[in-house]
RNA sequence: GGCGCGAUAGCAAAGCGGUUAUGCACCGGAUUGCAAAUCCGUGUAGGUCGGUUCGACUCCGGCUCGCGCCUCCA
């Protein structure tokens, strides 16, 4: 039985889906101004992971992660670029994808983008108005009254009072409450703007994600997921939103994951600390950094460094070592079995890969150890799971870095190789071992057994 | 200032009121021409001060330090 850390209640709780075998997830994707980096990572594998538990434990799941295709910063970046905001959004949607197939992300059952849903927000935004919850101001936008909502601050534990007393909100006298946010902006000359009932403008941010997850997943669906910075305002808003709208549940189950950080702080856009996913793939393999991700817990922060990349790396390494070492059988799992049931019961509890990962190593120590095709086949398909494992081992152990910079090709190895073979026929053992050197120096190491010499990078 | 989270061995990172986490690194040994890989063996970790308890890393409280949200942010 699966237990999920509920934000909403602050509480691990079992999860009872609303209609038996079915799952409906929403995720808050990327706005697509700019590449993904790392912290966008972490919540397409986090979400990745957790889709594809549902799924092997026999849901349905039907998975939505959003596009904002448009924004301020879409709007600017445009402008700078001198391009349109289409052919903006399209590159980074593309490279988007790409970077997310590179990590082993499945594709979302639907990716849909807010500008294919401005009709379904307005209609949104015209109940909230009709409900007295929302209200259009003089300037032309319209914004949602916040006090109007009774459990306003469920989500994030925080109250109105204590969020005025924060100070940091700006005053504008446009809006009748200082905490009120924007539902619909009115159209500012050059930007793009759609005809609506309060004049022509542009969707705010939150409105997109109660339009669409309602269209998608209806009113009151399972599971909606995002980073943690999301929970204030984004997640409470969209609840605002969507139980005003409603009038009743929106969400059972919240899940936020934990942020990647480097030096002890949050990896983000405007720390500009950020490291974009193509560039860490140029220095490593994309399974070792969905690795690296997977190995930590969904809720924990997870800092960011070269060190911890090569110590996830040797990690990963010694688990694909055991797959070439021992021919995995191909196995049907068995749930009920030892590793199976025990990987499982990690999973079920609020998806605790740390936990998941480590059976994986006991698997493949025991593996080792009784050279067990059976139990090497069983570390594959637990791996899989997670979406780990799944190439070939040699290809893995032998694969070089995209960047490539001073690598030995593969033929160039091999040749070395049947030199140092001709030199060890020959009792030539200071010859062998100075081509071994050289390979090591190159970044080559060297494994003899009686079936000949393999070789992989270090 | 308000609200919340965390502090585990060299590094990373979980579970757990009493019994080996796990990985990397390190050190012995087996194996190997020598290595690598693998196997065997080796770690008296749990910020700090108190409390509860027969017993606490694990529960409770204080303190210290770190982080996050309160503004766009995954």
């Amino acid at each position: 039985m699966l237990n999920i850390y509920n934000t909403l209640a602050r509480q691990k709780q079992q999860f009872v889906p609303i209609t038996p075998g079915k799952v409906n997830m929403y995720v808050c994707g990327m706005t697509v101004y700019d590449f993904c980096h790392l912290g966008h990572a972490r919540v397409m594998v986090v979400f990745d992971m957790v889709a594809r538990w549902l799924r092997a434990s026999g849901y349905d799941v039907d998975y939505v992660r959003n596009i904002t295709d448009i924004d301020d910063k879409i709007i600017q970046r445009a402008a700078q670029n001198g391009e349109t905001i289409g052919q903006l959004t399209t590159r980074f949607i593309d490279a988007m994808n790409e970077d997310a197939d590179a990590l082993g992300v499945q594709r979302p059952t639907h990716a849909p983008k807010a500008t294919e849903y401005v009709d379904e927000m307005l209609a949104m935004i015209g109940q909230l108005v009709a409900k007295g919850l929302a209200y259009p101001a003089p300037n032309g936008d319209v914004y949602y009254a916040v006090r109007k909502f009774d459990g306003y601050g469920k989500l994030s534990g925080k109250s109105l009072e204590d969020l005025r007393a924060g100070e940091r909100v700006d005053i504008d006298h446009n809006k009748q409450d200082a905490l009120d946010f924007v539902l619909w902006k009115a159209a500012k000359p050059g930007e793009p703007a759609w005809e609506s009932p309060w004049g022509a403008g542009r969707p705010g941010w939150h409105i997109e994600c109660s339009a669409m997850s309602c269209h998608h997943l209806g009113e009151h669906f399972d599971i909606h997921g995002g980073g943690e910075d999301l929970q204030f305002p984004h997640h409470e808003n969209e609840i605002a939103q969507s139980e005003g709208a409603h009038g009743h549940q929106y969400v059972n189950y919240w899940m936020h994951n934990g942020f990647i950080r480097v030096d002890d702080e949050k990896m983000s856009k405007s720390l500009g600390n950020f490291f974009t996913i193509r560039e860490v793939l140029q220095k490593y393999d994309a399974e070792v950094a969905r690795f690296f991700i997977l190995r930590a817990h969904y809720r924990s922060p997870l800092n960011y460094s070269d060190v911890h990349l090569d110590d996830a790396r040797n990690s990963l390494t010694r688990l694909y070592t055991t797959l070439k070492n021992v021919a995995p059988a191909a196995v049907t799992l068995d749930w009920n079995s030892a590793y199976p049931a025990r990987f499982k019961a990690a999973m079920d509890d609020d998806f605790n890969t740390v936990e998941a990962v480590a059976i994986l190593f006991e698997l493949a120590h025991e593996a080792n150890k009784q050279q067990s095709a059976q139990l090497a086949g069983e570390l594959k398909a637990l791996a899989a799971v997670l979406g780990l494992l799944e190439r070939d081992a040699t290809q893995f152990l032998q694969a070089g870095t995209s960047a490539g910079e001073g690598e030995l090709s593969a033929a160039a190895i091999d040749d070395l190789i049947a030199q140092r073979k001709a030199a060890r026929a020959a009792k030539n053992f200071a010859e062998s071992d100075r081509i071994r050197d050289a390979l090591t120096a190159a970044g080559v190491v060297l494994e003899d057994s009686a079936a000949g010499t393999t070789w992989r990078r270090a």
